[in-house]
DNA sequence: TATTGTTATACTCTATAACTATA
DNA sequence: TATAGTTATAGAGTATAACAATA
């Protein structure tokens, strides 16, 4: 949102990015959550997004797959579930290979909120970079490509 | 964290960027958060250091225009700084000219706080960077600029 | 009457500690 | 004994509604 401090910023090498990248990615935050909450009810919020669309393309991981997935702890995971579940968003099922293990998946009526979610937060997004050029979208593309190798090596996108 | 569907954003102008975008803001914001919760006791979450940093550039502001500028309610706001004043970060004082009006300040220690947050933000977020070729990180700077038209068109960095 | 802010209430997100059930 | 998960508790962040004080 703001410079957060551009004068001390300015010295060396990645320091130098660090107030920029901030002021920049505070707003990019904001008009997402923007996005994940304008179709009431069926609105969503940012765990609650990135869980499901975590679920989406990993369904019957477990509760403690999703918490070292996500950084949180186990009980995090577990009560950010039980909000999914009451909304009958998700199921909590149990493994019978191993009956302590829940194993998670994606209700109909979650998939399908999660998609007009996504399909929302796309539109709102994608009508705020539609603005620009394609040169600088595919300049955008590539950027965020090399940021990925810096803050998600391994989840590169195929 | 995840693409969240890949397959789905392939097609027009900036809807093909929206995934890419959000796999790779959400780990930054993975790791703005660890740098600012790294060093406890005197760490702090998003919100505080967002807050902490426009109090640093905006002394004396309401907290309506906090709101405002926030885009939050003002309950939302209030409270928050409830927070920081317990801890001894921020200071609430009224405003002779005005008496319905709250003007907000950091304390000593909340800019001593808040600069060592930022220190150790910076710190982590600059290493990470820092394996970038200087190529690399002054397209990030172009890019993030382009960025910044689009999600924080008033903001600009002078 | 309109504006500024607080309080009451409720829900989500997060953590640590203590617990249960299963392996 | 170790692992998977839940429950208890607590604090932060968010909202809406109801309120008080000031203009």
């Amino acid at each position: 949102m703001q410079p957060l401090d551009t004068q001390s910023n300015q010295a060396n090498g990645g320091n130098e990015l660090v107030g920029e990248l901030l002021s920049t990615i505070f707003p990019i935050m904001d008009a997402l959550r923007n996005g994940m909450r304008s179709q009431r009810p069926a609105d969503l919020t940012e765990p609650q997004f990135r869980t499901m669309g975590f679920l989406c393309h990993n369904e019957g991981i477990s509760l403690s797959g999703m918490a070292e997935e996500f950084g949180l702890t186990l009980p995090t995971v577990s009560k950010m579930v039980d909000g999914l579940v009451k909304r009958e968003l998700v199921l909590r099922e149990e493994n019978p290979r191993d009956r302590r293990r829940v194993t998670l998946r994606l209700t109909e009526k979650g998939r399908s909120v999660f998609e007009a979610a996504k399909r929302n937060t796309n539109a709102r997004l994608a009508e705020m970079l539609g603005t620009l050029t394609p040169d600088e979208r595919a300049m955008i593309v590539s950027t965020l490509q090399i940021m990925r190798r810096v803050f998600a090596p391994e989840k590169e996108i195929g």
